[in-house]
DNA sequence: TAACAATATTTGGCTAGACTAACTTTCGTG
DNA sequence: CACGAAAGTTAGTCTAGCCAAATATTGTTA
């Protein structure tokens, strides 16, 4: 029963829990519960409620029975050199080897845990140091896009694509074919459903394609700070200017 | 209790004593004992036992109390499979990512157990489906070097080195620094103990080291049975000619 | 061949991680 | 507010790995 965790010595399941519990809180507020969990891993209720029990005796999260889980700081810090090593791994398998980026994620969702630190500076050097993932997500974890919405609750209007989310395969497949892509400009034209507008046509998302893209308002002649967002990936989109705006 | 294993579903340790098994053999006859499997893992020969009785049981090994384990016809392809991954990585890692042959090992050893056949595929693409690996093992672990000696028992003469064993990270250190690498030309001046002279100078080797080297008697002017060994890795030694011939 | 040393196995005990089944708490709704 | 459904936990059991200690086998050598 060791109190504060070794560091390291951490399995590979008890890293996944802490990036799961991490990463459900970085787009929407909630804190996962025991079913989302046992979801996420097509695990039982049981399972993961004796592998909180185990966490929190580790010192990686505050849980007391029926009751959210939440991170403690040592957990939070784990959880983040986790993220930022699968983002770090999905980008290197997208640009270096060629996968698609409805691959790269279970991929290094395996490599994540048995790569070593060296394997990750490796890579970040032959990256160049990258700040997005394939997905449009931060490599350094703790620069979360602030003010992205998703399409689900847009209006009507313009807007950039910061990120899509890659928790559903198909979706991601389906949204990529319909060229929405971090960096693509879009234009929705209606709502409930929402109506697309892209480089590649116009579609009707699906509840859950709405729900996976997350966008900026895109205000053209407004000048702001800025972000680079150095689109990953071959073919992107967005042939509009403005690429502006305050990132935090 | 699997009677036959449901391949690919095989944990971590399963392919690792495989491959231990399988590799033992490799180089020379006897197979490995309880004892040798437990020291080569740092664990204890009782862990050993009861892991041989597990993989008997999946019908991976042949193996009675007391008597010698050998792999069954399933076990030695696993272990096959493994080793060709091991050493596929071992290359990439030295080639692609730039890591010392000393360092190779380890990585791999990880690795090995988490990349998908995808991603396997890929960098045996990339690295343009290489032959040998950074200490001059077939790739392909079916062709070994059937014709090949220790430098412990090279009598006086020319050799070219074929293989250098990375059991040892300390030999593999000390025996790099003194240039000696696959496909680099030597000469044996004296023996018990070996002294070697290389493009790097002349060089008293320990027990060990003189164990590790393996090599081809230098027969230039005559052709032979031989190998391409398609020089591996970055600065690659030897001058002289003779690179024909057959590999069955 | 008897005895000892070396080698190997069994026994019993531990943790992580998983499951099912039974029980408990919480939440939503009439 | 009370009651049923949903969510969560506990209890009991299993396997893979690991270990130390006790036991058994094999091999060597006087």
């Amino acid at each position: 029963m060791r109190d504060q965790a070794d560091l390291d010595t951490l399995s590979a399941k008890v890293q996944d829990y802490l990036k799961a519990i991490w990463t459900a809180t970085e787009w929407d507020g909630d804190p996962i519960t025991t079913a989302g969990l046992a979801e996420h891993f097509g695990t039982t209720m049981a399972t993961v409620s004796s592998a909180m029990r185990r966490l929190a005796a580790a010192g990686l999260v505050e849980y007391r029975p029926y009751k959210p889980v939440r991170l403690t700081r040592t957990g939070a810090e784990h959880a983040m050199a986790m993220v930022r090593r699968h983002r770090l791994l999905e980008t290197y398998l997208a640009e270096q080897l060629g996968y698609e980026w409805t691959q790269v994620h279970d991929e290094a969702e395996l490599l994540e845990h048995a790569v070593s630190d060296l394997f990750i500076a490796r890579i970040d050097d032959l990256l160049g140091h990258p700040e997005f993932d394939p997905h449009g997500d931060a490599i350094d974890p703790s620069k979360g896009s602030a003010d992205a919405e998703p399409l689900r609750v847009a209006s009507v209007g313009d807007y950039r694509v910061l990120r899509v989310s890659d928790a559903q395969v198909d979706v991601l497949s389906a949204l990529g074919d319909m060229g929405v892509r971090p960096q693509a400009h879009v234009r929705v034209s209606d709502t409930t459903p929402v109506v697309l507008q892209t480089a590649k046509g116009v579609f009707t998302l699906s509840e859950a394609e709405a729900e996976a893209v997350w966008v900026l308002a895109a205000h053209p002649k407004r000048g702001g700070g800025s972000s680079a967002h150095g689109g990953s990936g071959s073919g992107n989109a967005g042939s509009l200017g403005g690429r502006r705006s305050p990132r935090r």
